[in-house]
DNA sequence: ATTCTTGTTGACCGATTGGTCAGGTTGTGT
DNA sequence: ACACAACCTGACCAATCGGTCAACAAGAAT
C-alpha cells in the first residue's frame, strides 16, 4: 500500500512525477470505463485510449485488469470512510447524521463513477473486496450502530432500528450517483442544476431526520 | 409482443409447451447470469449450461444476446409496474405509499436478480431501455407526483418534495435486492430470515411514512 | 405413408480479448 | 562519456467470445 519514501528524494524528480501522473490518468480512465461498461464489458484498450496511452503501457503500471479494478474499488471505499468521520464528535443525530448525509450526497455528485463501480462489485457478490466487507465495513457499521443506539437511549431520536436506518441512508444517497442517468432522464434529460442538488440534499436530510424522529 | 392466437389451437399442443418451457428456462437462467456477471461478463455458454441446453439452442429461441437481455430487463420492469397499482385507489399516503413499500420490498426478496439487472442497465446509461424511461416511467412518475401533491394539499402529509420521496422509496426498497450480498455479509454471512425481513419491511415503512409526515 | 413445420445439436468461424515480449528511448547517477 | 534503471510500445499470441450452419430428429397435418 505505502512503502516508497526512501530512495532518491533530492528533487521531486521527473521520473517519480511521470509514474504518479500516469497512474492517476489510468485510474481516472479506468474508473469511468468500469462504471460505464462493468468489469466484464470494460476493455484495457478502451481504458488506454481514454488515458491517452498505448495499451501495453497500462500493463507496465498495473499487472492485470483485475489489479487495476481492485485499485479503483479501494479508492471509492476510502473516500466513503473519510466522509464517515462526519459522524464522530457530533452531539446528536441532527448534527452527526445530517453531516453524514451531506457528505455522502456530495460524494455522489463528485464521484459518481466510483459509486457505480462499488455498486457493481457488490451486486456481483463482491469477488475482490469481500474481506473489506467482513472487516472494515462490519467494524465501522457496528461502531455507528452503537452511537445511534446511545442517541436513542438518550431520547434524542425515535427508537428505530439503527441498522435499517444506515441501509436507508446508504441507499438513498448513493441512488443519486448509481441511478443518476434515470434521474437525469426524469429531469427532462438535463443533469441536476446546483439549485436542484441543494434541494435534493435538503429533501433527503429532512426526510431521513424526520423519519428517525430527530426533528 | 403478442400476436399468435389464431393458428392451431385444437389442443394445448406439446410443441407449444416445449417452446414455452424452454423460453422460461432460458429466461430464468439468463436473469441469474446477467445479474451475477453483468451484460459484458455474462456468456451465452454459461446461460446455456445453467438452463440445461446446448448453446446453439439458445440462438434458436433468442436471436442475439442482446435480445435475450432485453427480455430480462422488460420482465422486471413489468413486475414493478404491476406493483405500482398498490398506489392507486388509496385514500391516503399511509395506505397507498405503505402498500407500495410492502410490494416493492416483497419483489426485492422474490426477484433480486431482476432488480440487479435493472440497476446495472441504468448504471450503464440504459442503452436498451432508454425509451421506457422517457415514456412509461416518466408518465407513471408524473402521475404519482400529482397524487402525492394532492395528499399534501389535503394536509395528509408534510410538504415534502414528491419526486425526491419517490427516489428515496425506490432506492431504499431496491437496496435490499441490489446490495443483498452486503446486507448478508453484515448479517454474519446469513441471508435475512423471515423475521428479519418482516422487521426490514416494518422499519422501512415506518421511517418513510414518518419522514413524510404521514404518521 | 408422406410431407412439412418445429425443434435440436456438434462443429465451426471471424472477431476480440487480456496479456506478453523483445527492442527501443529517455532520464539519472557517477 | 559511460552504465544503469526506468519507461515506452508495436507486434504478436493463445484463449474465448457471439453467432452461424448443415444435418438431423420429432410431432403434426394431409
Amino acid at each position: 500500500m505505502s512503502g516508497d519514501a526512501q530512495i532518491s528524494r533530492l528533487k521531486p524528480g521527473r521520473r517519480t512525477d511521470i509514474r504518479r501522473e500516469n497512474e492517476r490518468a489510468i485510474l481516472e480512465a479506468a474508473e469511468k470505463v468500469f462504471a460505464e461498461a462493468g468489469f466484464g464489458g470494460a476493455t484495457m484498450q478502451l481504458i488506454a485510449d481514454m488515458a491517452g496511452l498505448p495499451k501495453a503501457n497500462l500493463h507496465y503500471y498495473f499487472a492485470t485488469k483485475e489489479d487495476l479494478y481492485r485499485r479503483v474499488v479501494q479508492q471509492i471505499f476510502e473516500i466513503w470512510l473519510d466522509a464517515a468521520s462526519s459522524f464522530d464528535d457530533a452531539p446528536g443525530p441532527v448534527e452527526g447524521i445530517g453531516a453524514y448525509i451531506d457528505a455522502k450526497m456530495d460524494i455522489s455528485r463528485t464521484h459518481p463513477h466510483g459509486s457505480k463501480v462499488w455498486a457493481s462489485e457488490v451486486m456481483h457478490g463482491a469477488p475482490v473486496i469481500q474481506d473489506y466487507l467482513e472487516t472494515t465495513l462490519r467494524d465501522w457499521t457496528d461502531g455507528r450502530i452503537a452511537v445511534i443506539q446511545r442517541w436513542i437511549d438518550e431520547g434524542k431520536m425515535a427508537p428505530i432500528n439503527p441498522r435499517h436506518m444506515l441501509y436507508m441512508l446508504w441507499a438513498t444517497t448513493q441512488h443519486y450517483a448509481d441511478f443518476g442517468h434515470q434521474i437525469q432522464t426524469l429531469n427532462d434529460g438535463k443533469p441536476l442544476s446546483d439549485k436542484q442538488w441543494r434541494e435534493a440534499k435538503a429533501s433527503v436530510r429532512d426526510m431521513v431526520l424526520r423519519g428517525i424522529g430527530a426533528i
